[in-house]
DNA sequence: GTCTATATCCCGATAGAC
DNA sequence: GTCTATCGGGATATAGAC
């Protein structure tokens, strides 16, 4: 087990071999794994493939048998991320509430995502991936896009554009929320994360709760 | 005047002399600006002090003359940041609006800054500086702070903790959208900084409004 | 599928001359 | 205040052996 808590393939040894040559049941997720653990050590912009490697015990020249270059690598750490977000969402209780509370959920789960899997989180917006480089990367991406786009849709009904500005906003606030929490603003520690979940949903309610009040009052300016 | 606007000191040439010893009239301002150019084409981890040295025609040994190390160099840059922010949220007009529309034109200005000044914007963020080190530069968040605060004090006046929830959630929600602009969500070009921008203040008052309505129905729970 | 070896390039930082 | 010279790292990536 990786200290990210993701498995390695089970014929892989941690330490290179003595002697003899020295082979890994799988090499390419032995790479996912210990780069997530490299960019936990050291962000996403420390993590090398030279180190990577080194960590494995294999040379620098190995990992180019299973990724063309260093961004490919990083692109399966994102694919891996949006999996692991994925698996959160759908850990929640789906039908038996109201869209507004499911989109809070989706925001506690968000700001939580990014706390408890911070490399993660890191490696899906740190970077600038180039994603239509990466077509299994834009599949990720969909199931979580669906979830959340089913919700905001049952606030708006019949109204694709405020739908899609509803969905910016949300997502904007949750994203805030989490980036301020990674950068310390909340201070540090599991209060901090608690802190900072719970103002996120917070706020995710009283956006749509604002916007709701905002449109009735701009449709009947005479009362305030 | 450099790329990015700022001017460098009138006796400082661009090009290295050709034979003798080379002088620049004022180094320090010089690298500041010409980081600030590297910072917008390669980012804030592509930066680098040799490039920079480079660029100026000197040697990689000069800077640290002025600058002890890279992390204080980029603490300047920091410091030049808030100063433009700043600067930008004193040009506002202050007080014939309500305390609700004063937030909304910080939002706005926060993603402007964000989108025009993207490595000033990214060097506050984008690097984890250890603040304390470098006292110039917590005294640079102070006037920003205080505008701010002073606002959301307005809004939730003898509610101190109030404030300080209400501030937390609208920097978020100003941060979220700025960060997603810049990840290229809301595509390029000026139209997206528009739409975000507009999105962002709208979201300030919907927060606003939200906030106040919810608590209205949690005094009074049964008047949904 | 991995290794050896190598090419090529980059960086931060320091000592001491001028 | 800048330069020369240098130390001691580090990186990506390729060619060819096994």
């Amino acid at each position: 087990m990786s200290p990210n808590g993701s498995p390695v393939s089970p014929t892989a040894s941690e330490q290179p071999a003595k002697g003899g040559r020295y082979h890994h049941g799988d090499l390419r997720a032995a790479l996912v794994d210990t780069t997530i653990d490299l960019i936990a050590e050291r962000g996403v912009h420390g993590f090398s493939l030279a180190e990577a490697s080194r960590r494995l015990g294999v040379t620098a020249a190995a990992p180019y048998r299973h990724f063309a270059d260093r961004d490919e690598l990083l692109a399966a750490v994102a694919v891996r991320a949006l999996a692991v977000f994925t698996a959160m969402l759908e850990a929640e209780p789906a039908d038996t509430q109201a869209p507004e509370q499911r989109l809070a959920a989706m925001t506690r789960a968000y700001v939580h995502f990014a706390a408890e899997q911070r490399p993660l989180f890191e490696t899906l917006f740190g970077t600038a991936i180039d994603k239509s480089r990466y077509p299994e990367l834009v599949r990720a991406y969909e199931p979580v896009d669906k979830l959340f786009m089913s919700s905001v849709g049952e606030i708006c009904e019949n109204d694709p554009r405020g739908a899609e500005a509803l969905a910016a906003v949300l997502e904007a606030s949750a994203h805030g929320h989490a980036a301020l929490l990674l950068e310390g603003e909340y201070g540090q520690g599991p209060d901090a994360v608690r802190v900072a979940v719970d103002q996120a949903a917070g706020a995710t309610l009283a956006l749509i709760e604002g916007r709701k009040a905002l449109a009735t009052s701009a449709d009947s300016p005479a009362r305030p």
